[in-house]
DNA sequence: CGATGGTTCGAAAACGTTTTCATCGGGTAT
DNA sequence: ATACCCGATGAAAACGTTTTCGAACCATCG
């Protein structure tokens, strides 16, 4: 009777199971599907009196375009996949939280998904390759790196993680060697290259082996050749940290180090297995982390980290990403963002 | 003159442009489209000997069926979307790990994106909507939840984060009070009820106000009706877990007391206070934190904590949205996962 | 008044699949 | 033999768009 008629069944049951397609627009306003699609896609076609009435009708019958069809016609989704490295923590939270921000602003959204990373061998097999129009790939172990390769994918890719001169992708890196630098001159401010220690994780790894050379480096370039226990490698946990520190006060070689870790976990780890065995940070070890995260000035003393500007990169990836596919002829480029020492109470002199 | 042609430019280019098409291996099988399409996906309709044929085109071409024209039909993409609020942190990486983890294993996609939350009224307006087959939606402000307006939606929801007996969607929820409730019990053990506090963020928070309202009651239960200054809120941060420390201790209040707050940044927020001012933990006050992330045993003195199970609500959610998409006639079901204490240093007796 | 040009629009092709329907042989049961 | 069914296959329709092409109309220009 009454002009809306819902479902059979109560009240409160689902409306509209039927989808309206351009063709019930077309019918209901009088025009062909064609029209339709012009008043929708490009307005300046079509004139204003028709577009008035099928938007009207648009409107009523709460039209929204399929965008399967769209896409089958425009092979193009505004879809980009995300493949990151299968490992959690607010690294890769604030990464996605910055793309997708800026992937919205874009118009895009963003797939994501570790599968590749924790089954398969490349990358980006196994991905919804033919949904995305573009894969940003992070990589942070260099037996994983086969930027040739992924060159060679059909799709335009951005790498996050890693860079080589002349490779054709678009690649976003962090410099470490900058931020790794600068903490290892503020550690050696105050103590002898010979009691400066580096704690990484595994070999491999390539941001701990960047910041691990950019560490010797410095060492050399004040005259010192490190010996191989200045430089430890395990995992990025704080697990690790405590056993590499409690390795070290067991044999008494603790006191009046200066530690670079190669995050932030290990750093906090060491400073925890210090304190255990009543040695003060930064009195009898100085300390240094990586990464900035946010639990540098939750703990006590607050941790000096280097900051890797995270955030920026998902932003870059994104950007970069796009703007190969509105013009894919454009030449790659190679943005390395800068990293800084941020000095807190653990180093302080 | 060559058998293959490359392209026009230096050796090092693009190799394939071409998309190949189901027309193109039928072509080569000298075998219908039909027929290919039924080797792919139903192989037990063709003989084995032309679908022998057929796979072998596929592999030589590279084929690839278009997800596109695939959708097209059959009104399913695999992909589910995952609307989040816009926050950072761990708590929202590890829940898409377990999400994205689960989605792998049944063969989904994930599509991620806090856009909804950050700009649109409805947390699933402005998302893909039409390319998603379901939308996992994360509420957790009272003032974004309308579950009527969420069911009545044309695809089907899992909601993470709110429940309400009756509603039509699926909902998965963890159950703030059991935990609240067995840390305030903690709390009780060694201090009266008027000197219990809770320290939470904002009202309208929905965990937050669940956490409340357990204390609250958990107090009543011994009998004492908590007064006015027992309950803060504030906001989900470090500083404001200082802040309020700090008021307190000025004004001479904080010692013996026992604190349960909404969650860990707080409870550390108050701790470090504590400590700035002298005050240790758990000897002057005993402190509980909310979520028991993977800063709880970082800082020193570890956090005591009520965990909640993030991953599984993650998994959770997945299994219980795409049950719904295989079966949209099943009843909804209402996960409501448990809570549970982890007592450590920070609340030691 | 015919030719030209611009606007507005519809018919139909195309995108790459899946699926229905019909066809064709060659068994098997009667 | 006749009827029947079954396995294997192809032709064509369908999915919901966008876009090309041309038709129709009207105004302007020469």
């Amino acid at each position: 009777m009454a002009s809306q008629e819902t479902s059979p069944r109560s009240g409160i049951e689902k409306s509209k199971p039927v989808r309206v397609s351009i063709r019930n627009v077309a019918d209901r306003s009088g025009v062909s599907i064609a029209t339709v699609s012009r008043v929708l896609n490009s307005p300046d076609l079509v004139s204003p009196g028709t577009a008035e009435t099928v938007l009207q009708a648009v409107h009523e019958l709460g039209y929204r375009p399929n965008l399967f069809a769209k896409s089958l016609l425009s092979k193009r989704s505004r879809v980009i996949g995300v493949s990151l490295p299968d490992i959690h923590g607010e690294f890769y939270a604030e990464l996605m939280h910055s793309a997708d921000r800026r992937a919205c602003e874009l118009g895009y959204h963003l797939l994501v998904s570790s599968k590749a990373h924790h089954q398969d061998e490349t990358p980006a097999s196994g991905f919804a390759l033919d949904l995305v129009d573009g894969l940003i790939v992070m990589l942070t172990e260099r037996s994983r790196v086969d930027l040739d390769a992924i060159g060679r994918l059909d799709i335009p890719v951005a790498v996050v993680g890693v860079d080589r001169p002349g490779v054709a992708v678009e690649t976003i890196t962090c410099d470490n060697t900058t931020g790794a630098v600068r903490a290892t001159e503020h550690l050696l401010e105050s103590t002898p290259p010979e009691r400066c220690f580096f704690v990484g994780t595994h070999r491999g790894n390539l941001d701990s082996d960047e910041r691990a050379e950019s560490f010797v480096q410095t060492l050399r370039s004040r005259g010192h050749e490190p010996v191989e226990d200045q430089l430890a490698y395990g995992e990025f946990s704080f697990e690790w940290g405590w056993d590499w520190a409690m390795k070290r006060i067991e044999l008494g070689l603790m006191e009046g180090s200066a530690i670079l870790a190669a995050n932030d976990e290990i750093a906090i780890g060491i400073a925890n297995a210090a304190r255990e065995r009543g040695l003060g940070t930064p009195g009898d070890l100085r300390l240094v982390g990586f990464d900035d995260s946010r639990i540098c000035s939750l703990v006590r003393p607050e941790l000096s980290s280097v900051r890797v500007p995270v955030a920026d990169m998902g932003r870059e990836a994104v950007d970069a990403l796009i703007r190969r596919l509105e013009d894919p002829e454009s030449a790659p480029r190679h943005a390395r963002l800068a990293t800084s020492l941020i000095v807190r109470d653990s180093s302080r002199l």
